[in-house]
DNA sequence: CTCTAATCGAGACGGTACGTCGCGTCTTACG
DNA sequence: CGTAAGACGCGACGTACCGTCTCGATTAGAG
């Protein structure tokens, strides 16, 4: 009845601002790479003063990982269940590729505009959260190890299947993020 | 009569700045990530005028992609005579993690530092001249994808095996390269 | 039958609000020059909220001038007098440096901290209104020069008399005043 | 033979720039009062970059200075000697206003635009040097006092000659200033 | 042994982006 | 429904580094 809570409660224009900024910097890093994109540059597409943007975001960076984070978060809803339930490590990859496909403009720009170190940083804190849900067998491959090479060797994955662009469908990507990634290191932890 | 070649016979001054720059910028790497090595920190530390840079390298990332390729072609010499004459991918890969053990300080610097980027480059480079020189039947994986899987997931491995900072000896280390990375390349080619 | 007045029956909160901004710049203009007060140090100073300054003032000078009229006001009331009946300048001056004195912090914070600009605008002001009361008789002084560098003088008067700080009384104070600014012109309208 | 003075060579495009500066500041103060003129204003005004101001002065007031100086040090040159031989208060205070006269514009800028307390401040350190210079016998008026009443009592009387535009001619201006300041001020101290 | 020419250090310069700050307006949520 | 809290657009600030350039001193090679 009175308040819903202290933290859903946020003032609507803040939400707008962060709204705003986001896809003014998905806009941009598409059309330049991130380091050409300027802070000035992003407040401008947003339609949002200049100083506005470190009322909200210390630097361009963090922007970045909210924005990669948005999109990490989705696209693990979307494999994990198949990894939980049946250790389908092969519908993971497709529900993975699947959505990656769906928005290529996105990821293509995330991964080719210099974004690629802020989605890995991601995957790595997903791939831990994950790890730390399930039980654990040690094998021959140290977990933290584990995590690093699923996360640079499937942004490397992705970036070269978008660069394709087509060439490459669904279900090979699938095979191929599944053989030589995700199946190695699944296996490793058994 | 005059000069031997336009290549050889190089100024002795022109080797000696050259010299400096990168020894500057390796040693100045080791202090701070390389976004904030600027370039009249190096052309300082070098003792060396600032316009002098200009006169060697167009930009930052050329005189860093210098200091990396040295390392690279090092690296390789090292390590492809065991790829080649029996396929022993493990020793190969000893080869590899010796070489980054003896040369620790540099290696720790160029891959934390930032120039991760440019080692991965040159790697990618070098491995697709080993591939171009050895006979090659299709496999499952394709030869580009190969190269780049190789170059991010080596450079991730070593940049984890210098963190751990000894705690994993050098067999351990070219075990997980092998079995992780490079044994499964070689083989999808088979 | 609602207001008495426009000007009398003030709000109560208007007045309160009113005089914590006034005491608010007060204190912190003794602490820093008045260019560094910004208004939202004064508003959180008076407890008061940040936009309420602008219902009030439409600018830090305006709230300045306010201080600055009282101040000057006061001191006009104590030594009007001793001028007025018996053109006893001395007199008038000692009771001008006794009020000072009283209000030492007060006009330390004033004169020193960049007020002094409007404390010689309202010196002028009741100048020029005390001038206009009493008949005159043209000299060789043009009366608003007269103004204008009694104003001017007397500030840098009180100015120096106040960071000499207890060093010179006033009764000294006093005859330098009278003998230095204020005797001349009276002097010169006869 | 070799250099002509470490002091006197100095890189002929720091010169260029000063002077740039200088004029760019005395031309901008005649539009608008010293506080709405931006650095930047400045700058272009002086077809000069915006960092370079910054390689000059530290503070626009620092600028200011430089140029207040440059006046104060020419209008002393030719006043001080009328006051150095013979005592002729009255042929300085002539010397002085003519000179102001004939800078009509540059000093209008000065004293009405901001500047005031920058010539001020000169003309107290000068009214210093000068001071230290002669012989002083003690009399009622303390030195340092005697230096801020000359150098406000005279910024206010200048400003109001300006100000009077014409009405006023050098030989009465000279009078007041004589008779209202510098007079009272010499004879104190015989 | 001069005297010109090239080289190099030093660093000034025009730019451009940065991140900060204060202003004055205007919205928002809460009492 | 009025008011504090504070988000916002704006625009100047002073800093940092870039890459180009000018400068003056030093040195070398040619006459």
């Amino acid at each position: 009845m009175a308040s819903l809570s202290p933290l859903r409660r946020e003032d609507a224009r803040i939400t707008r601002s962060r709204r705003a900024l986001h896809a003014a910097l998905l806009a941009l890093i598409e059309t330049r790479p991130l380091e050409a994109v300027t802070i000035r540059a992003i407040t401008e597409a947003a339609g949002v003063g200049y100083a506005t943007f470190y009322r909200h975001y210390p630097t361009k960076a963090e922007l970045l990982n909210d924005v990669a984070a948005d999109q990490i978060r989705e696209l693990v809803g979307l494999s994990v269940p198949a990894l939980g339930t049946a250790h389908n490590t092969r519908e993971a990859c497709r529900a993975i590729l699947r959505y990656v496909d769906a928005q290529r403009p996105v990821w293509r720009a995330l991964l080719t505009g210099g974004a690629a170190r802020a989605i890995r940083a991601e995957i790595i804190a997903v791939s831990r959260e994950v790890t730390a849900a399930v039980p654990h067998r040690d094998g021959w491959l140290p977990t933290d190890l584990s995590h690093r090479f699923v996360a640079s060797a499937m942004v490397e994955l992705l970036s070269w299947w978008l660069e394709a662009d087509g060439r490459v469908d669904v279900e090979q990507g699938a095979e191929l993020l599944d053989r030589l990634i995700i199946a190695p290191v699944v296996a490793s932890g058994i």
